[in-house]
DNA sequence: TTCAAATATTACAAAATTGTAATGAAAAAG
DNA sequence: CTTTTTCATTACAATTTTGTAATATTTGAA
């Protein structure tokens, strides 16, 4: 999970970019150039793909459409070759994102947790063995439909959108919680994790699926 | 459509990027603060709001997370202060994107294109000015969200999944109320609509969202 | 170990949802 | 026009949801 390809043929960039990334919690490939590149990329499932433009064996821009093509897994591009018209061709080959040098680390691990992000709001949401259909709106748990109330279903929908990401007390609140300007206690979030855990796991007390992270929040993850 | 709110308070530099964004086929509505913008943004409807970060009456930061509590509007920071931190803060509270001056134009359009790209392919249904964001599992009525109960969200999406098309009862109370073994009586379905109108329509009365095809069944039309 | 903080669990009242039945209103058929 | 059918509306009780507070348990730190 948090699985990055990076294609790069600067050997030493890679490598301290991957160093940097992992130390970041992601866990990286790296593909020296686009054929290297396309053959990890259709071997395993990535989250998010990080490409320099300019490639010993082919460029940039063919490979992110091929990605394109094939998927719709994020792509940005990375690369010293900030120019203008390079930038607009990244975006009209479908990139999520174009970063000149020089990176900047932080912003560069915000922009790929964004596109990662915008990238999760498919129509099934799976963790374990259990599926939220979002273009029905229902909830099932080994194929058995289970009934969820409105802000249940919302709570788990979140969860299930950053599946393998913490999430913070305070920004389940947030989210939850701000239809109406009113204000909610804090205990009441531990309460709807539980119920929640009633109906979803299969020994609530050790849960499985919604795991908490003492003094952090709690987070779903998929076994 | 093309509508692009832009929120800056520097009079000459918004003209200008009015004009340009103009002569690009969008069509620009300025706000000069904080105030205006929040209550343009809820009075039209936008595909893509530009914000600066520094206003006279309040910082952007928080006009971004006003905008994305409320809708998934893409917002896209514009400004002179591109130091990381103040990225980095700008995608913690939601932006799609962050651009810092110098603008280079024809970038400009091209990631608010691949802003409005991302959302437009996101799953919202939409059905007149009504909005199901299913991604979150929100309806809203002109950017403010209405509660929906869990039966309730149910039925709205299987009407505006189903929009233009109509829906005999019987197929509605299947979908529905199959969940439970439970049979259900024929009028209960009569009520929810009548509950769902008041919920949604402008007009409770007059419905023009959820249209009642006498003898034959209900369906949902964007007007 | 002991203690304090964080989370889990339980129980409870207020509020909302849910389904039904009764009554009204509108449309089609005779 | 009258009747019948279909849908709209209202009112209501049973149930569920919702948020809170009180209590228990767990966890990590001292």
């Amino acid at each position: 999970m948090r699985n990055i390809l990076l294609i790069e043929d600067d050997i030493s960039l890679a490598k301290s970019l991957s160093g940097f990334l992992e130390s970041e919690g992601f866990s990286v490939a790296h593909a020296l150039g686009m054929t290297d590149g396309i053959e990890l990329f259709e071997k395993e499932n990535f989250e998010c793909v990080l490409l320099d433009l300019s490639l010993d064996d082919g460029n940039g821009f063919s490979i992110c459409s091929k990605i394109k093509s094939q998927s719709d897994t994020p792509v940005i591009f990375l690369t010293a070759s900030a120019d203008e018209t390079c930038t607009v061709m990244g975006f009209e080959v479908g990139a999520d994102d174009y970063i000149g040098k020089p990176f900047r680390p932080r912003e560069l691990v915000a922009r790929i947790k964004n596109a990662i992000r915008k990238h999760a709001s498919q129509p099934l949401l799976q963790c374990s063995n259990v599926i939220i259909d979002t273009s029905r709106g229902v909830c099932r748990k080994n194929n058995r439909e289970i009934f969820l109330s409105a802000l249940e279903y919302r709570l788990l929908v979140l969860f299930f959108t950053n599946k393998g990401i913490l999430l913070s007390r305070e920004k389940i609140m947030d989210e939850l919680w701000t239809f109406s300007g009113e204000f909610v206690g804090d205990s009441t979030l531990n309460v709807y994790i539980k119920r929640l855990r009633d109906k979803i796991e299969d020994d609530p007390a050790n849960p499985q699926i919604l795991k908490t992270i003492r003094g952090l929040g709690y987070k779903a993850v998929d076994e």
